[in-house]
DNA sequence: TCCAATATTGACAACCTTGTCAAAAATCGC
DNA sequence: GCGATTTTTGACAAGGTTGTCAATATTGGA
């Protein structure tokens, strides 16, 4: 009755002779394809479910020549931003039967071409994966996409691309986003607001850029050019960019930073200058990651939903995986949320 | 000369007829087997380099039933605790040839058995991995590690664990580094030392305590209870503990917080409530967390080396693998360090 | 120099699934 | 009711690797 060994577990062999079939029929119940009688339906399933009967992985994908994998792709594992993305793309994986992998790729964006392609070879020969996950700074690079697109390997990217009509792409309206927080910042009064930038490489800091001074516009102010700092994405050069403006001689009395690791370091900047926020200065990041609410005062700033976006981006490419073959490009855009906190407030009158 | 087509890649046969040797010799020589003329070896590395190959991992797992990857069991993937570990274990995957995947396993701990049983029998049997990386709370579970024994998939944990010589076990000492923290703080001229408790179900909120309580009999001190906060390893819980301190009647001059958030929470509340760190309170963190350079005063703390762990907890397993087949019990234990940094100082003595 | 022992090599099966194609069964039209 | 069509089913091969075992080449000893 019981089985003897835990190890051996039951191949669909097995299961065609408890139900009386070939294995054949039992490979078409499982896979739930057409031309099966109602009742040998019922039987296969049965004795599948009775002798616990799992597919084998290799088997499959040896035959099937697919490996059930997705791979996300990206440069700096570790980073909030990477890891909550991948949180919401295990979960999906997981739903899907697929198996979310990691490659950490260094610096691909400075490589030849040949190199580039050299680097996905050995990644991704070993177990090729079903598709791609291409995230910052990446997403937005011709040549990954070139090389992938070569090697077959259908691609999501996550986050703002320059390239457009060029596959799957799921992000938020970075523009949106960037354009409510001026509205935001104007509508309290603020005139000469300042802009952190991100990392250069990353397409998100030139569209956030574009919708601050599109926005500034719109409200009649002017951008200062002076106010407009470079940045990395982390603490320490929103850090440096707020002691920049302390130093300076017309001090902003808003910023813009373009993510919350550089709002608390900038809001980090100014408390250690003996300064107040958001009385001394307005601070704004953008992503709503855990630093938002681990600072103080708690930062103003626009979720970004990250597990969404990598959820999102498994499941449209595995739906895009089962279709005709041609991969067509679809925009995917989910929504963003203005997050106000305590970081804003009308400008200091004196 | 090149390929016809980049889709088509060379298989072993192929290899083997480049070289002018039948394929088992191929399989031999990239697999290190011995029984191969070193005129042969040369001749089939040639012809692999030319033709690019890379074995087939699903033929490769379906035949030797190895599946080449391994599995990170954690509660909580988003933390930056598991990611730290995780990423170092992707690191050396990448290396070895195996791959990391990640699952996400809801409150195992609260779990009966034969629920245990099939949540992992649910996401393992899919694809078997050849071994399992055991994260807090988990990695101190005797009923998961009885299941995943039945299940005969090798385990490495990683953490302080309760259960001794049970297999593999990737750690620091804890219960050391604490001892050093306290001393530490002993040696400035503390008395009054608080200390804050992580998760009740994580091994190391009482490794960490136990050393506390033996490094402050050491010093003559009194461990008082009223100073001993619960908390759970994150920034409010740190935040909390310090709002208790501040409305209590004999607040301690230095407070040891079991990991990073918790201090970096417990700062927060003082400085909010108009007190200086370390003027008012001495704060020792753990983990050395990107937190506690991203705060101010910067937080002396503990260095973990999180991603060496998770790397050092792969090559363990997966020399392990190769072994005899019966999984030895070893305990390896990794280097801490106090980092000294500025939110400890001499008590305020008014 | 020849036989025994050893080292090297290769043919073939096996791993478990799915695709192909043909056989068998059921259905339909007249 | 019978042949033609459609539906259902199964036998067999293939996918790329490694283990088994037999065949062959090499070495050593007498």
């Amino acid at each position: 009755m019981t089985q003897t060994k835990s190890e051996n577990s039951a191949k669909m062999k097995d299961v065609a002779d408890l139900a009386g079939v070939s294995i054949k029929t039992v490979s078409r119940v499982l896979n739930n394809e057409p031309h099966v009688q109602e009742k040998l339906r019922r039987k296969v399933r049965e004795a599948a479910e009775k002798l616990e009967y799992v597919p084998s992985h290799s088997a499959r994908s040896l035959r099937g020549n697919r490996s059930y994998d997705i791979n996300l792709v990206c440069h700096n594992a570790g980073s909030v931003y990477v890891n909550s993305i991948q949180f919401g793309g295990v979960i999906a994986c997981q739903e899907l039967g697929y198996q979310l992998s990691i490659s950490l790729m260094e610096d691909l964006d400075q490589m030849a071409m040949r190199d580039i392609r050299a680097a996905f070879e050995t990644v991704m020969k070993r177990r090729r994966p079903d598709g791609v996950i291409l995230l910052a700074p990446y997403a937005n690079d011709e040549k990954i996409g070139f090389v992938l697109q070569e090697m077959g390997i259908p691609v999501v990217r996550v986050g703002p691309v320059e390239l457009q009509n060029k596959g799957l792409l799921v992000e938020i309206d970075d523009y949106q986003a960037a354009i409510e927080v001026v509205r935001h910042l104007a509508d309290l009064g603020h005139k000469n607001i300042g802009f952190i930038r991100g990392s250069e490489n990353q397409r998100a800091t030139h569209v956030r850029y574009s919708g601050f001074c599109v926005a500034m516009e719109a409200a009649g102010l002017t951008v200062e050019d002076a106010l407009v700092r470079p940045g990395a994405f982390d603490f320490q050069s929103g850090y440096e960019a707020g002691q920049f403006y302390l130093g300076h001689t017309s001090r902003p009395s808003a910023v813009f930073a373009s993510n919350d690791d550089m709002a608390a370091g900038l809001v980090a900047a100014y408390t250690e200058h003996g300064l107040k926020v958001p009385k001394d200065i307005s601070v704004v990041g953008f992503d709503d990651s855990s630093i938002a609410t681990c600072m103080r005062p708690y930062l103003t700033t626009v979720r970004q939903p990250l597990s969404d976006l990598g959820a999102r981006a498994v499941r449209e490419l595995v739906a895009s995986l089962s279709g005709t073959g041609k991969p067509e490009a679809r925009r995917i855009v989910l929504d963003h949320e203005f997050v106000l906190r305590d970081t804003t407030a009308p400008p200091n009158t004196k």
